[in-house]
DNA sequence: ATGCCTATTATTAATAGA
């Protein structure tokens, strides 16, 4: 199973590239941020057309989240961060499907530090971190995935120095976020790939993307159950490469369908052992 | 490097993104 985030950077704009990558990438939960839709532009028909169920929360010119699922209709368990009931951004949205609980989030950019941007992306963050703290005493799989904006180490961007006043950057964000992952998440690409440099977003400007100039600010976090089924992660970095495309790449794991019951374990061992 | 590029909204320019 497929489960993947990707920042569209407006869903009408960029559907043609949307479309094409569903149909090669074949993810089975999708994850997409920045819909810079309201909530009756969602392009639901082409969606459906494609082959995936959806639920949304969309906002004229900024922010909007989706949830995708193939083959069948996500079910919708929470739409808005809780925490901060005059906070209106749509920023939020999750839904239970194939048994996972999946959060969808964009994230607060931040700039310009200091200002009052920058201490609603803080607060927003503490709003995740109490909302992670409660799912993560749930006993099924869950995962966090979606736009960050936040590179958590240096190995995440193309020339730190460049970034240390940056609110992707600053420390207090980086420190937000590894609070996050402390809590018990575990960042399942840098899970798979320690020492790799991955991008998951090059600007339009100052030719970022030929020259590679990139930053990782997309992630799945994963709990516990999820992380036993963790096979593979990736960036579909070529999407970035496409005519009219987003500023972000989608960003994937590969996990196993289901973790093999203790039962059948248990009866292959002991057939080991009685052969 | 407070711009460069790209989108949206509303009208030729402002705002936001990262």
């Amino acid at each position: 199973m497929k489960i993947a985030t990707y920042n569209v950077n407006g869903i009408n704009g960029r559907l043609p590239v949307l479309l094409r990558w569903l149909k090669k990438a074949k993810p089975d939960i999708v994850c997409l941020q920045e819909l810079k839709a309201p909530q009756d532009r969602f392009p639901l028909a082409a969606i459906e057309k494609a082959g995936y169920g959806a639920i949304w929360h969309g906002q004229k010119s900024w922010n909007g989240v989706a949830i995708l699922a193939r083959g069948k209709e996500p079910e919708e368990t929470r739409r808005g961060l809780p925490g901060d009931a005059d906070d209106l951004h749509s920023r939020y949205i999750e839904a239970a499907m194939n048994g996972i609980l999946v959060g969808c989030l964009y994230l607060p950019n931040g700039n310009p530090w200091p200002g009052p941007k920058f201490d609603y992306k803080l607060a927003w963050f503490r709003r995740l971190q109490a909302h992670g703290k409660r799912l993560l005493k749930l006993k099924q799989p869950v995962v966090l995935a979606g736009d960050y904006n936040v590179m958590p180490t240096e190995l995440d961007v193309y020339k730190a120095e460049n970034w240390k006043n940056d609110a992707l950057f600053r420390p207090e964000i980086r420190k937000a976020y590894a609070t996050l992952v402390k809590q018990g998440w575990t960042d399942a690409l840098r899970e798979l790939h320690p020492d790799e440099r991955i991008y998951t977003f090059w600007d339009y400007f100052r030719n970022a993307w030929p020259r590679n100039a990139g930053l990782r600010i997309d992630h799945l976090l994963l709990n516990a159950p999820l992380v036993k089924r963790l096979k593979q992660a990736g960036v579909d970095s070529e999407v970035r490469g496409w005519e009219k495309t987003s500023d972000h790449a989608p960003v994937w794991i590969e996990v196993t369908e289901k973790v093999a019951k203790r039962s059948t374990v248990k009866k292959k061992t002991m057939k080991k052992r009685a052969a």
